[in-house]
DNA sequence: GCTGGCACTCGGTAGCCTGGAGTGCCAATG
DNA sequence: CATTGGCACTCCAGGCTACCGAGTGCCAGC
């Protein structure tokens, strides 16, 4: 643990490093507020912290910077849950107060706005269906042999899938497959809808479980949407990580698991190699669950350079995913 | 018009300068097949070239690199309608014989498809649901206030949106409005769904109009996707271009609008300024409307540099397109 | 009309230098 | 004895120069 003084100076350097992405020198610390010795101590005691391995020296001469473990140290014994600035709230309240629509598109939203008020990419995962209970179903014909399954979840999903027959179907002979499903779907989850009891038709029973099955299917992966990836190219100057963050970002199912894997962990920010995906090595994560009545329905996130502006970001976070939950559990009026 | 030679060292031009990205001199061209000439005479040529707007300096003593007028030129008299290398059109091949699912996942996957095989970003624009005719709809209680209103339209596409209710409505009454809503809405497009009869009932006739004003604005913007917006990070290495384009690619109405524009003007392709988007003035596009029964359900497309291989991506941009419409017209046997 | 030759241009790279910010250490100090 | 001012040292960033090479334009000769 640190002494106040170096928890002091730590502070400052971190504070002045993601304020001016350059190394900071003892001198800016002595003239930080907070810090009341000469920047001669604070060189020792830069020096101490740095065997400690919360900063670190680009090269000799040059100012610290802080690492991973600085940061880490940082964000769990500085960050108060502070709250938003008055700006930034006042856009997420105004994006909740006028945001309707499908679940999807809300999602999608939230990912432009989180990436909008911190200026960094916003992650947004949303539920997956499998645990979700079936609400309603619905087959219905598209011509040919063409047909479209469309389930309503308990959670406010909608899966919908194109299914091809495997002949024509009347208009009444596809309305009694949807008849059946509905009459034995709802209340069941999509992964249990495999024991729906036969009808002895077999053309009808197999478009039930084609239909089932494709649903089950769509509905185990979990949506995701990625805002903002532009303002990579603005945290970097270096192209190539640039490009490497870009293109690590395009692979949805890396920050699937990447977010997941944070948040089993028990974290809620993970700074620089503590997620463990290489090409992320310079960003730190921030991830927060959604609850709609007590059931987690998704996460919402921001990604950013390890430099990032923690307190910001995380009240950020920490706002709009409670909104978020707020708006979904009442459909609107929060 | 330009006479025999001068297209050939155009073409070289072209040609080298795609395959290099760097300004190439007389010398180069002069060795090129298909230019017969000495570098002296080449440089005449390209010399009475810059003047008529084909080529330019980026200085003094450097060699050429094509203005968009060249590009145009090329494309317009050099590209032969030609056919995708083998190991490309195996991967779209591959592609769409396993592709398979929802419409809106279809249209994601195609993206990432583009930009694979093409290596530059790629744009697909959905169908507008506004002129589609619906086939059914339904309004589901999701308890409390909140309701989802799910209509599937005639080419495919699965429009739904949540809606607010004024107030707690039993199952009985919110089945009463999916009937009604199913007896008359099918057969009509959303947009002309407002003069569905009354019911009488105030609190119905409320509901439904709601459902029906909601669908109709979730059906009148056409979903984009954009895949491989990282590739750009590749072709630039001036990092401000990188930021404005990249930045520019998120706005997805621009996006549309250029796809629209270019579309109405007759083009497939778009050159540099010719699409009139600033920040996208060193980027083509090269777009191709997707037809399925004579009717456009949307349009596919790549965005690249100005200096990209146009004969592979039109190529590519074009099978994509057919192959893509004979999918979805026979919703999977192709 | 084409071509070889030549003088000229100019950007990019490498090498050199210098200024400044920063460090580590030490002796002095309250 | 912790703190501090001072000092010698380090090293990067940026400016400067020189040079090389690729390329051009022009001209005289074929």
């Amino acid at each position: 643990m640190l002494d106040e003084r170096k928890t002091a100076i730590l502070r400052a350097v971190v504070e002045e490093y993601i304020a001016t992405a350059s190394p900071v020198g003892s001198t800016h610390i002595a003239n930080a507020q907070g810090v009341k010795v000469s920047s001669a101590t604070v060189r020792n005691e830069m020096a101490v912290l740095e065997q400690e391995g919360y900063l670190a020296q680009p090269h000799t001469s040059a100012g610290r910077i802080p690492t991973d473990r600085g940061y880490r140290f940082f964000v769990d014994h500085m960050v108060a849950p502070g709250q938003l600035d008055s700006e930034a709230s006042q856009q997420v309240g105004a994006f909740f107060d006028t945001a309707h629509g499908r679940l999807e598109e809300l999602l999608h939203q939230t990912t432009n706005l989180l990436a909008h008020v911190t200026h960094h990419a916003a992650v947004v995962v949303g539920p997956r269906g499998e645990t979700a209970v079936v609400r309603s179903v619905q087959v219905v014909g598209l011509g040919g042999r063409a047909a479209t399954v469309v389930a309503v979840l308990s959670n406010g999903t909608v899966e919908n899938e194109q299914i091809e027959l495997q002949g024509e179907m009347s208009e009444v002979r596809l309305s009694a497959v949807s008849a059946h499903l509905q009459a034995h779907l709802p209340g069941r989850t999509l992964d249990s809808g495999r024991d729906v009891p036969a009808t002895g038709d077999v053309e009808l029973d197999n478009v039930c479980s084609i239909a089932i099955q494709s649903l089950a299917t769509s509905a185990a992966d979990e949506p995701v949407f990625v805002g903002g990836a532009a303002s990579m190219a603005r945290a970097f100057d270096a192209v190539d990580t640039v490009r490497s963050v870009l293109h690590t970002l395009e692979q949805q199912y890396v920050l699937v698991s990447l977010v997941r894997d944070v948040l089993s962990r028990g974290l809620s920010v993970a700074i620089g190699a503590e997620h463990g995906v290489a090409p992320l090595v310079s960003c730190s994560v921030i991830v927060k669950p959604v609850f709609v009545d007590g059931e987690q329905v998704g996460t919402v996130g921001v990604l950013g350079p390890t430099r990032m502006d923690y307190p910001q970001a995380m009240a950020t976070v920490e706002v709009v995913s409670d909104r978020l939950g707020r708006r979904l559990s009442d459909g609107g009026s929060n």
